[in-house]
DNA sequence: TTCATAGTTCGATGCTAATCGAAGCATTGA
DNA sequence: TCAATGCTTCGATTAGCATCGAACTATGAA
């Protein structure tokens, strides 16, 4: 009975562990090369290759050649999508056998997450957002508030310009290194996006960093503390 | 190196075929009992057994017991999510080896999809929107037009009431007897409230059938007819 | 009590797929 | 041309798990 919905041979290129390695550290939105991936998943390159070989027939990755390299990123935003969820499954049945985080202390502290921010700043965001009565999270995900909805508009983000985007607005994402959740979806990706804007943070060159500056923190801090 | 992100776990549950078709065949929105899975899976009923106890453990679905039967269900909406989305990637990627569909011929017209339209009205109700305008359809999911959000509102949804849910509005379906999309997310559901509130269509109990009175499908025929 | 149905547990089997060592291409740089 | 790096292919090994037959428990009906 080998004739299955075809959901199946999908979720299976996601269940193995060491797929499963490489699609999260691809979750930070940057192209990562073969070796790279091998590294994060702790696996062998031949490995690695055999695991890529399979994520790319079934178009979960695609592959970029650049010189001698092959850089990796995820296909598109439907597999962030379902990562995301499944990270939510996972954090909310307790199956929390969570990945060592990055080394680098400026990554712990604030990077991209695909397009919005993660990290601790991206955890305090949520946090700070949650305690004033922003956004608000239960078993079925994240929502804006009607407050939440006011200090948007105030925030200069244009909420019916998402709406009529085809992503949910909020999303949970559990975070990479801390094991709690940041804001995902398309108002987590445009507050970050609001905060270079407002030349509050940057995104380091070939880096997943955001670098806050001096005063782009003391305004975020004042953001989040009510 | 047997310790990976728990997307690992969960993911695997849903990766094997015969546990896979058990899911989809929840998403009926019925309780069925370990049989009526096993034949839905293909497997005999210890195959099947086993294959149960390993979602309960993953608290990908919960059982229900009454008298000798037990009746499982979906965990909670975030795994119709889940399930949703990886339709929707094995759609894109061509992954279509599709299931057989329900014989019944009013189980193929119309019936629940967890708590939307599908069956062949539910594609008809997709497509006819679509050719509408009413919704726009891409790579990245579905959306309702500016044209859509005035008809939701003339047809008696209250949007900004579910926009304030964590749901979706709108998601792409991927229907499990024909292989085309039906419309879900909580504008989905809304609307076939509103057939039932209109008195187009009811439910039949027991059943994952909706019938539809002659007049309510003459409505909803001229619904979905520019 | 006896029988039938629903479901589980156990044990054995067999297949699939993950893993790595070793060798093979391919690209870059000297 | 030679060496080094990045990546893949091949082959052998191993481990895990899906599968089913057979036996067992539990609920309900006669």
């Amino acid at each position: 009975m080998k004739e299955g919905p075809d959901i199946a041979r999908v979720a299976a290129l996601l269940g193995d562990p060491a797929r499963a390695n490489m699609l999260t550290a691809l979750m930070s939105g940057r192209a990562l090369t073969a070796t790279e991936l091998a590294q994060e998943a702790g696996v062998t390159p031949q490995t690695a290759s055999s695991h890529l070989a399979k994520l790319e027939a079934g178009q979960i990755v695609k592959p970029r050649k650049e010189g001698r390299h092959r850089y990796f990123t995820l296909s598109g935003p439907d597999i962030v999508e379902a990562l995301e969820v499944l990270m939510g499954i996972a954090n909310r049945v307790g199956h929390n056998r969570v990945r060592t985080g990055p080394k680098d202390p400026e990554l712990r502290k604030a990077r991209v997450c695909y397009d919005h921010l993660a990290g601790d700043m991206g955890v305090a965001l949520f946090d700070g957002l949650a305690k004033r009565k922003l956004i608000e999270s239960d078993l079925n995900g994240v929502a804006l508030t009607p407050a939440g909805i006011d200090f948007a508009n105030m925030f200069g983000i244009d909420l019916d310009g998402l709406r009529a985007k085809r992503r949910p607005l909020c999303r949970e994402c559990l975070d990479w290194s801390a094991r709690q959740s940041h804001l995902a979806g398309s108002f987590g990706a445009a507050l970050l996006d609001r905060f270079y804007d407002l030349g509050w943070a940057r995104r380091l060159p070939e880096s997943r960093i955001v670098r806050f500056s001096d005063a782009g923190e003391k305004s975020f801090r004042d953001l989040i503390n009510p």
